[in-house]
DNA sequence: TAGTGGTCTAGACCACATT
DNA sequence: ATGTGGTCTAGACCACTAC
């Protein structure tokens, strides 16, 4: 691995520890590390790279952490796999969609204030009865609906939300815009037999497979900010991801 | 929060850090750090439990990776969830029942060696026919049948193995006992309707919704062990996540 | 015995949010 | 202006693995 040309900038506001991983990453993607080989010692890269020895072992924590390498003590930190690994994010199914070069198209069927029932303002943390902003779309991709996505958002974060703008961007996107600094959720995944309901939306029979998915989102100020009930075609949509032992 | 207070042992092998962050998990749990409070500053903190400023940083860490934290720069850190956090980790059906204390019954159908097909030799990285360790199981709870398990294994690691055992315990575990170290996984999770041997596994009716799962695991050596093909009944069975924005 | 990663220290300077 | 977390350094000692 001695070949590996690492360059760092010292000026830029990147961290020096974020730099080093990017450039490990694409080092093993592009096979120039390829799967099995060893990094040299800790000790080394460090005086090699020219920074601290905790500087590199951030970089490789990162790495670990995705899944690309291994570290045993008394052997050393290897390549365990040169694939290119998707960590589960907090995205919506419109950045899903598009980042695999396929156009979705999103038609809205609901947008307004409403009045949350128990459920949703259990879920929410908000007294019975308290208005939150409810939108009811359909994520289309080839004219072939692949999910139903409902949800639920405060009043604050969401009103000035309109139909327009939900047709042509993810919902989280548009609430970054509004502040809104997506922090962690908590998700279910189910599966149920498709209703008349959501067979007619989908253009499925009744019963067909359905991935369910609920999600409770909090923002990194602690405030849960949205609710979503989403219902995935099972036929064409599954979820990926990876899991690392800690 | 000046009234937590903090226990360390210098001589135990537990690092200094998980020391600390498994009894600030503790006092979230209890309600001593109730949701939204504040802790004190890192270098008051550092100071008060007499460690440096990286291992009390590292002990917070945890916690923000947990989700149970966040950190926002100029302002601190603060409490946004009493609930437990459940990380997603690599364990086996067996471990989620068992922890949640109902009492799960497994009954082996197959055991043996088998020529591996196409798809299992590519998830395994082997040649095709390549002889392997092939299991399918049956989880119940109260004689309620949950989970179809069907996984193929290397057979350096699983040859050893037998059904008696099988029955008592988690594959997993018995796959450290023979010093396979799992690191990390890809998981799929999709749904199909019940066909007619899944249905009648699991004593549903055909076109039921069942959860499917396939995973494929590395050891910490990089080296592929398990394949597994699993299927749940969606009526008792959901998978929950956490997602933390990185 | 030699070499590896794991933990820990005691500082330093910076970016950012709040007052 | 003050206080917070974010980054980085240059060491130290230890636990584990392999030979």
């Amino acid at each position: 691995m001695a070949d590996l040309d690492i360059t760092l900038n010292r000026v830029s506001p990147v961290p020096l520890y974020h730099q080093l991983s990017r450039q490990l990453v694409a080092a093993i993607e592009t096979g120039l590390l390829p799967k099995g080989a060893f990094l040299d010692n800790e000790l080394d890269l460090a005086d090699r790279w020219q920074v601290s020895r905790p500087t590199v072992r951030r970089a490789i924590q990162d790495l670990v952490d995705a899944g690309m390498l291994v570290r045993r003590r008394g052997v050393g930190t290897q390549v365990v796999s040169d694939q290119v690994r998707r960590p589960f994010k907090l995205s919506s199914l419109f950045d899903d969609l598009a980042s695999i070069g396929r156009a979705p198209v999103t038609t809205v069927l609901r947008l307004g204030t409403v009045p949350a029932d128990d459920d949703v303002a259990d879920a929410l943390g908000l007294a019975p009865d308290t208005h939150v902003v409810h939108i009811e779309r359909v994520r289309s991709v080839a004219a072939q609906p692949l999910a139903i996505m409902r949800n639920w958002l405060l009043l604050e974060v969401a009103e000035t939300i309109v139909a327009d703008e939900l047709e042509q961007r993810g919902l989280y996107s548009m609430l970054r815009e509004r502040g809104v600094r997506p922090h962690s959720a908590v998700q279910r995944l189910g599966a149920v037999a498709a209703n008349e309901v959501d067979a007619g939306l989908l253009g499925l029979p009744v019963g067909s497979p359905l991935i369910t998915m609920r999600r409770v989102m909090q923002d990194n100020t602690g405030r849960v900010v949205e609710l979503g009930d989403h219902r995935y075609d099972a036929a064409h949509y599954s979820v990926e991801l990876n899991v690392i032992e800690s």
